[in-house]
DNA sequence: CCTATTTAGTTTATGAGATAAACTTGTCTA
DNA sequence: TAGACAAGTTTATCTCATAAACTAAATAGG
């Protein structure tokens, strides 16, 4: 028995709610493809737990990550995958909704 | 130095958005008032759980918590504080803000 | 009566997860 | 040939969401 009368409440994907990682994956949606540097920039974040939330998104297939050499240095690329994009389009549609329930 | 060009990322207020206090305080914000046992079957979590949940929106005046006598029984009473409904606003607010940003 | 169950919570324990600290491997430079 | 720097990864820690266990009182059954 549902009590709640008002329209569904989305589930929401905690791997997307968490800022950092939103915050991330909203960068790789517009600059498509960059480097560990580059986000590490941009975020603020630690190296290591840059490092940790970049496994994770891959973990899921969000983002496809590229181990490769520049010169003789080590390179990471990663890229928003269709699987990230489509997961992040299900996020912002859900949380789109439950803001919708909210007074303003 | 600030790489992003884009307009300011809003903060994100944690006790919010975790999803299960985000719903109570939706429910709060449209019922006014209400007690344990209606928010217990209307949310689903645990007693113990959405115990432990309100008082931390009471701990952080974002709920106002009452707790009464009917008859013989106990009866705790939370309302929405002047706080909470403006916490709610500025998040609703921010979280918006962030999601603008995202592909549709 | 007395013991069993229900009500209305709170307190404690546990498990997951976010973050920072420490470590690794290799390069460059003086 | 140290000593610093780069680019990450791994480990440790600390917080926090959640469930389990507990408390205290009321009511119901036999």
């Amino acid at each position: 028995m549902n009590l709640i009368a008002a329209p569904d409440i989305p589930e929401i994907d905690y791997l997307l709610h968490e800022p950092a990682r939103l915050r991330l994956l909203a960068f790789l949606s517009v600059v498509k493809r960059t480097d560990f540097t580059f986000l590490l920039k941009l975020s603020g974040l630690s190296r290591g737990n840059l490092s940790v939330q970049m496994s994770k998104l891959g973990d899921a297939k969000l983002v496809k990550i590229d181990k490769t050499f520049e010169g003789n240095r080590p390179r990471t690329i990663y890229q928003l995958t269709a699987r990230g994009t489509s997961a992040l389009r299900a996020y912002k549609k859900n949380m789109k909704t439950i803001l919708a329930a909210l007074p303003d």
